[in-house]
DNA sequence: GAGTAACCGAGACGGTACGTCATGTCTTTAG
DNA sequence: CTAAAGACATGACGTACCGTCTCGGTTACTC
């Protein structure tokens, strides 16, 4: 299980933080479009080589600088109830509240943003992009809604992942059309309605 | 209200269209990240002033080009039913469908990821972008919607808002996610579920 | 005899000059080693792109930066003599001490130095670069050398390229390992046996 | 006289081979422009820092590359002539023939270029660099002209430093402007006429 | 019908950033 | 202390586009 050694002088895992760090500070002082990976370098005193030893594009680097934004910054967000207590439409309802807090804040609005634009940018590196960064949370909604089926309190015949998808999809719209900021009563209000269309007609 | 007749030659507008036509095609080919406004030039057989007398930027170049592809491929989307034999949610049906199809056609999908990028790129003017080409489907569903209210269908306290920007944020969040396209079926599941959260719920 | 106008914006011919100037600038500063396209271009203020339109490598700008030094400055060096009443041992002696004392400028030796870095750096365009930048010496003197030989002064059978080789090649051999410069009368003595070698035994 | 044992490993002097036979062999293939410090230590299969250890520069390096290659490859230049028979017209003869065969190789000719470069690269250290390693040729040929002196058979006024600087630089103008190679003829019909002119004239 | 003013294509311009390569130094493990 | 390997900051490379400009030339109104 131990890791092989390379031989050489290894690489300097502060680089890599410093890195993403510069990545986000950037991100949020001009926009993904304004983003570039010299500036980057220079806000993270380090050369152009450093970064492209690591990463390979631009989107790629961005990927992780929000993945990382959301793991450090968020971590109550990937578990959305550890309580036995709470039953599924508690659940969804603490982790959809947390989310449109956490996407309230504009510096986390601008994560998403620049995610979005790094997939939208070149669709055929999207999906690997785009999923593998917010597959943590649709598999939260959707284990959640699952378990929502189990207790029987849910329909059986839904399909959780469109659920999922428009839970987060909402929210991604409402960022890019409001950019403000989503607005929590909206985001609660869709899953009124859709807690209502999903639980069994004969309760 | 007649236009201003400025001195001097007019523009020519078949040129408008040759450059528009042009976007669409690097769009398809490169994708957001691909194009630049070189390469449209070169493809319409223009020069570059042509091009930025016209339009300021890429991202208003290419939302210009999105709403054309919009208006002219498929007019049906503008008005979800005009029929008023229709119930609220059958012509929700209908143009979800419709949707659905429309995007399914990986050119078509190409235009909204285009959109996205561009709107993503920089949050600045996300929101007159993005709104801007994408508030004729959002105004038709909150309509439809509405008239289901009145009809006394839906339910009076719903957020409607909150559900168009859920039918729409759902496709796109499956574009970004599962480039290939987004499923029908899977849209529609979407909106079995929320039109039954929708209902009033003594029927 | 009309030249082609070519269509577009026509070149600014003030920025070859520009470049010109600013690359024998740098060759002095810094010497051909010390010499980049990114410093050439910030001193003659002027992009990167509008070099490389004009010179495709480091070797031909700086051929072209010596020629023009070579014919702007020392124009008297072009031809040896214009007085008949030179014989061609005056003649050579005229050009040679004009030669000397022209490359005993430092400015000046420094532009032979870089011509032969130029050179000797890359052994394929060798002959093109050096050759054609000092060709016009070198026929000066051989046409020189064979009045000399037609007068009868000169002996026939001497080998006049090698002779022109020889009175060149002394002075670059001088440069190269006497830095300071060249002593001008190191050149004299050499012309004096040269000449001696040259001349007609039985006169 | 023992050298003095410094602590730690020794210096492997193998490397010191591997790495100017490495110098030659980019040298050869890619020019001095061509060569690089990486180039050199993958081809002698040796990390940079253990070249930097030895040589502080690519123009030492490559100094010392080709006057191994001097040393090695044609020993008899060193001493135009030890048999006191000859005098020394032949003894200079058969050095020039000797040194234009030498260089008659590409290889040779190669070596002599980049040496060039080297020095006309940067003027401040050409001196140091150059000088040196043609010294050995350069004081052959002053000894062997003074020994013609001194026999009476040559001017006594001749300056003999600016007849070896002939000799030596005509054969590197040649070099320079005819890449193929210095042609052996012509050296010898130079070396006739400089003969001519450095003879007593009362023989 | 002559001006004139804005159009058009082409392409040069000063820039910025790209992604790569080489420099010379530093840091690691191994000998 | 040396050696090989390779990461590091730095900086130049040559290319691609940016958005602006300057050309010669065209087109359509205005006088």
């Amino acid at each position: 299980m131990d890791e092989v050694r390379r031989p050489g002088r290894p690489r300097d895992a502060a680089r890599d933080e410093a890195i993403l760090d510069a990545t986000r500070e950037v991100l949020l002082r001009d926009g993904y479009a304004g983003l570039s990976m010299e500036k980057v370098a220079a806000t993270a005193r380090v050369g152009k080589p450093t970064i492209y030893r690591r990463w390979s594009s631009k989107a790629t680097l961005v990927g992780d600088a929000v993945l990382h934004s959301f793991l450090t910054a968020v971590p109550g967000i990937r578990l959305p109830g550890q309580h036995i207590t709470d039953g599924p439409a508690q659940q969804l309802t603490a982790w959809f509240r947390a989310y449109a807090e956490w996407v309230g804040d504009p510096r986390h609005a601008a994560m998403i943003l620049a995610l979005t634009a790094a997939a939208a940018e070149s669709p055929h590196d999207a999906e690997s992009l785009y999923r593998h960064h917010t597959r943590a949370q649709h598999e939260a909604l959707v284990s959640c809604l699952r378990a929502g089926v189990t207790s029987g309190e849910f329909r059986a015949d839904a399909d959780l992942e469109a659920v999922a998808d428009a839970l987060i999809g909402s929210v991604l719209y409402q960022l890019l059309t409001r950019t403000s900021s989503a607005s929590p009563h909206r985001t609660e209000h869709l899953l009124d309605v859709l807690l209502a269309g999903l639980r069994t007609t004969d309760r």
